[in-house]
DNA sequence: TCATAGTGCTTGCAATCGGAAGTACTATGG
DNA sequence: CCATAGTACTTCCGATTGCAAGCACTATGA
């Protein structure tokens, strides 16, 4: 019933290892990030670009880029995050096709509160037997690995 | 606007380096497989499951639960791959609640040939200046960071 | 035995997503 | 100047998802 073994089987099994860890360590940060703050694992990722960006301001299409979604999805999360006040509307003086998202004051605060509680799951997620070694390795192979594609934070 | 670096930042880009590439990943792969095999990523994943499982057939909690997903999800998947006929329907003796998905021979060829693609889109992602052994590491690394997760495949 | 609790599956419903189409605007090149 | 092409955003539509509810069946224990 099993496959026959090949010289693929190394990237093969790194490739299906990292879906499978996305899978766990999304259900485990998502549900915490949504009781303790009321946000989806991607609006903190959007506010988090937006706090990185020049003047804490992009446009719809750049954070789509970004976040690996559609412009229309990014305009659908941006309205309800304006009425919450975490987020703004700006448009631009020399172009009036942009309309940026515009981090505020209390976005400014909401993802500073919600980033300590993800670097807190973060910790708790190699709590057990890691090395600091060890995770500055696997973050770097994960950075290598998508090196060149958009969506880098920090 | 950058935050304040603190000692939980190695584990936090760890995470968030994780998020990023299962994206581009995933964004590489899906499309491939969809327009060379018809099949989504989580499909071709329905199946290798099947594949390793004893007699290839498993519940669809069970699928459930290793895909990550609910059961009207698999409940939903499986219809349209049983007019396919790459799955078929199979009811318990001793527990008529029990509804089986089971691998067909279709099916058993067709996640052949998928696995086929997917190992070499596995192997173009490394293609570069990756060496076997570093492969290896991210690999186990990542199978440490969700053992004991269910889902594992192989 | 038989009421109660638990499990497996399906369906209804609301929410979410991406792509296509539409609108508005800007850039290009004669 | 102006026609054409390209870009940014929004909205519509179909598809997908999880949760809650419902149904059918099994297990438990008094």
């Amino acid at each position: 019933m099993a496959h026959i073994p090949s010289m693929t089987d190394t990237s093969f099994n790194a490739v299906m290892n990292l879906l499978r860890a996305r899978d766990v360590i999304e259900e485990r940060i998502a549900g915490e990030l949504a009781s303790v703050h009321g946000l989806m694992l991607k609006e903190a990722m959007l506010l988090m670009h937006l706090e990185g960006a020049p003047l804490g301001r992009l446009t719809r299409v750049e954070l789509a880029k970004r976040l690996h979604s559609s412009a229309s999805t990014v305009t659908r999360m941006a309205t309800p995050m304006e009425k919450l006040g975490l987020v703004s509307r700006q448009s631009d003086d020399r172009d009036a096709r942009l309309a940026f998202v515009v981090l505020t004051k209390a976005g400014q605060i909401k993802i500073t509160e919600a980033r300590a509680t993800l670097a807190k799951q973060a910790d708790d997620l190699f709590q057990d037997r890691w090395q600091e070694g060890e995770i500055e390795a696997l973050s770097g192979l994960l950075a290598r690995l998508v090196a060149g594609a958009p969506g880098r934070l920090a």
